[in-house]
DNA sequence: AACGTTATGTAATAATATAACATTAATTAG
DNA sequence: CTAATTAATGTTATATTATTACATAACGTT
């Protein structure tokens, strides 16, 4: 499977950028910004912005982070790449700006079965829920 | 009223540049960006984009618009200001490109009553379906 | 080895959004 | 009404987010 070295073993299926910007990402309790993700992978040889963002675009894809569409940042998914990313809830607090992925199989399903009257047949979704945290509303 | 020439009558309760980029959005079939706007109503002297922004920011706090987050557009809302933008959801089909607001109580009523085990209380939502249209469909 | 596909490197630039500061208009309180 | 306050505007510059274009290298298959 390799050369000779032994090096270069693929750890998942991802690619050497790719895992340097899964793993940062995974290990960072917040969700990040490409431009910071960026400048956090410098010392690891990636230097353009469009590395990060072809990275980010197939971590996407294949399930293993989302993007928080109304925060532009990107965290590790928490369940199991949700079914390749085509089911994704947030709960985001507008107050300290965690974010945590919705776990919630009853909503999952009420969302999977939902069907309004235009016809359309819907692949995917994305959900985002603001408001206040529990530890910002104790204060 | 008015002082005495009978102009600057507000017809709604929108500044003159958000009227001038509320009606512009309204009479759009599809959701449109903030420099589209902004190269459409540079002829009514809006030279700026941070003007543009702050008439979006003013027309999606009260409702009016909404955001579309994951293609940074905006358009009209088809409802009643959706409570002052607090739940808002969206068809959007990945091959033409349409998107539609989406009325349905029974979602509605099912998310404003949504609550996971974390405590948090939620005051907004935003929601959006992806798919191929009934049109597209049938090619 | 040859081919198609995926990933990378690099530079330049496009598209989206905000900061900072000065001014004017509209609303409210006294 | 006048002063104080708040909301909106105008303008310049800049920050942030994302893509185009093109060249090269690695990988997977036959
Ligand atoms: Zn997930
Ligand atoms: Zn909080
Ligand atoms: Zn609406
Ligand atoms: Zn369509």
């Amino acid at each position: 499977m390799n050369k000779s070295k032994n090096k270069n073993v693929q750890k998942q299926d991802l690619s050497k950028n790719q895992q340097i910007i899964f793993d940062l990402i995974k290990k960072s309790n917040e969700p990040l910004k490409a431009y910071s993700i960026l400048s956090n992978v410098q010392k690891k040889g990636i230097k353009a912005p469009l590395q990060v963002y072809r990275a980010l675009d197939k971590l996407v894809e294949i399930g293993k982070i989302h993007k928080i569409e109304s925060k532009n940042a990107f965290m590790a998914c928490q369940n199991s790449g949700c079914q390749i990313a085509k089911a994704t809830a947030f709960s985001i607090c507008e107050n300290c700006e965690k974010v945590s992925e919705i776990k919630n199989s009853k909503l999952f399903e009420y969302l999977k079965g939902f069907d309004d009257k235009s016809g359309m047949k819907y692949k995917k979704y994305n959900l985002e829920f603001f408001g206040v945290c529990n530890e910002c509303t104790a204060k």
